[in-house]
DNA sequence: TTGTATGCGTTATCAT
DNA sequence: ATGATAACGCATACAA
């Protein structure tokens, strides 16, 4: 692996210029291949290095030349899974293209997410990842300030300032209700997540798009656990209940089914949930619960690459949609759709 | 909050200095609050920053006084909750205390681990913190290399080279067993962890101090999800079978209880199970899971805290032990320690 | 093929 | 109370 860091005293390029009786340009150029140096000449470097054990500093090489090869990304809250398994795929492609990621949470906050990018920019990230949190035109006006390439994943940020990668949320909606219809649900219910967002416009449209009328059963959430305790009491006080109910939010869907689960068991026996996002809770509930996976991976990597082509002043696509997959709890809402790949069992990913 | 960045090229000091009419020291002084300034010229001063929207340059900064204020963070798989919400702790510190936090990951693998912290340490991080995958003595040896502060958490480095904070996992084993003790249970299994990690150790030595003479119900396991599904084969296949069983790993403990419930659903209902961590899932498996939740938060904090005292040159603690919590699920494991807080319901903290 | 010299944005040591 | 300026480590334009 490494040789040693030396003792503490860090080498720099004048020391190892000296000890290779060159000047310092000259080691610069053998570091970084710009231009031709003799044989025998970096061989002679190459070792005073080895010797010293220098490795160049970021300090000087950033100022130079204004980047560090990192990236910012900036997460409502790793903690939630979704976000962690987009930094996977973000951080997988940043190490592959030599950049590194500085990791901050805004706590989908558009003031802490101001600050968290302002904080970044001035660390001197090349360019910065995120899930806008805003959703007003003043936000997308601060957006628009942002002096380095940005790209967002999971929302189109206000006015579609920047690139973006989001899964296609409104066909899972509409694949997802088309299944439960097929199914015979009729009354099928909506929990909205946090208004004004894209995506959970498209989630509403993929969702009215499927059936019509419209049933009068649409709850307006917030995209927190206590949204969906809410949604639950919600729904459980309708004399003729619906006996479906699709969730756009993965916190919600936890707050609801756990509330269901606790005061109102009936409820939940008669009732179809369709939730976002495979995470592994929802392969422990009874009676079993159908989720729409979010390509997650696909997500963080198609993001990075972006972002990495952008820094490099290459143009990219304004916006990429990835699909996503319906998993099937319920055998009976598998149905045969043309081109599907017809999952049937409880056949989602075990982590790792 | 921030006023424009300007079109893109920068505001620097100088920038501002000529703008306010001052010289560059100055302005330099009232950033930093290094020197006593005229009212009047603080606010001069303030105002052109705001103006310009003037950030710091992380660069001229770094360079000068050889510090980016910025943390290592290498974790297996930030996929893993425990590994996000010890981050989320770790960034709320780094943050108070104006460091920011590159976040890398091992996939527990002492390699791959050795690389990211070399990566880190060429990226000018001051100081380093992870969760030593390592455990023979050769790789201490490589560990005593990394030139900057390091802390580790969740486990003791080999030959104990770093101070760390880690949760006592001892004691919280001794706790579970002693009170499946009390609630008659005889034939107490053991699920280990990944082998060699100072966490497996504690957690053995707590199960062996609290049972005796030792049932012969010990697995040895990997830490991953497979691990688990095997042990759960594994107990199936007893003829007198256990009746509880401890499992010191999340992953394990996961693809236990998937498998015993999907492949042995009878075992999974004569059977009590604790497991290590307080994850969302294990709320809603039936029948009920106690666990012994961490204090991640704590430990991120604490790290965090701990590795920027020793950056500023003060000196710590060699170990930080945090205490674990039991949290019963079955009520009739609240039993009443003295200072038990008596947990009773299944009150696991709902998330965000 | 190689060396000299300048500047990147800050901070800190001198002066004033 | 404030200003001029050197130095930090590196990359590069220009000279040789």
């Amino acid at each position: 692996m490494q040789e040693g860091w030396g003792v503490c005293l860090v080498a720099t390029i004048k020391t190892v210029a000296e000890r290779a009786g060159v000047s310092t340009a000259t080691v610069s150029h053998v570091i970084n291949g710009t231009r031709t140096v003799s044989e025998v000449t970096a061989r002679n470097v190459m070792q005073a290095m080895a010797e010293l054990g220098y490795v160049p500093s970021a300090f000087g090489r950033g100022l130079r030349k204004n980047t560090l090869k990192t990236l910012g990304f900036v997460a409502a809250d790793m903690t939630n899974p979704y976000f962690a398994q987009v930094f996977r795929g973000v951080e997988t492609v940043a190490l592959e293209r030599h950049y590194n990621v500085i990791v901050t949470h805004s706590d989908e906050d558009p003031d802490k997410e101001l600050r968290a990018i302002s904080n970044l920019i001035a660390r001197g990230v090349d360019g910065v990842l995120f899930a806008p949190a805003a959703t007003t035109a003043e936000m997308a006006a601060e957006y628009r300030k942002i002096p380095v390439p940005v790209v967002t994943f999971d929302r189109i940020a206000p006015e579609g300032t920047f690139p973006a990668v989001v899964a296609d949320s409104r066909a899972a909606m509409f694949d997802a209700v088309r299944r439960l219809r097929a199914h015979g649900h009729q009354a099928i219910a909506f929990v909205s997540s946090k208004p004004g967002l894209s995506t959970s416009a498209d989630r509403w449209e993929g969702y009215t798009a499927a059936i019509h009328p419209l049933p009068p059963f649409v709850f307006q959430g917030n995209a927190r656990y206590d949204g969906g305790e809410r949604a639950a009491h919600w729904i459980s006080s309708f004399k003729p209940r619906p006996t479906a109910v699709v969730i756009s939010n993965n916190l919600m869907a936890m707050g609801f089914v756990a509330t269901l689960l606790e005061h109102f068991p009936t409820v939940m026996q008669t009732i179809e949930v369709v939730a976002m996002d495979d995470e592994p809770w929802t392969t422990f509930v009874r009676p079993p619960l159908s989720v729409i996976a979010q390509p997650t991976d696909q997500i963080g990597r198609q993001a990075a690459g972006m972002l990495a082509d952008l820094i490099s002043g290459q143009t990219v696509d304004q916006l990429k949609i990835l699909p996503c997959r319906f998993i099937p709890r319920n055998p009976e809402l598998a149905g045969g759709h043309p081109g599907d790949p017809g999952q049937t069992s409880a056949g989602n990913t075990p982590p790792q």
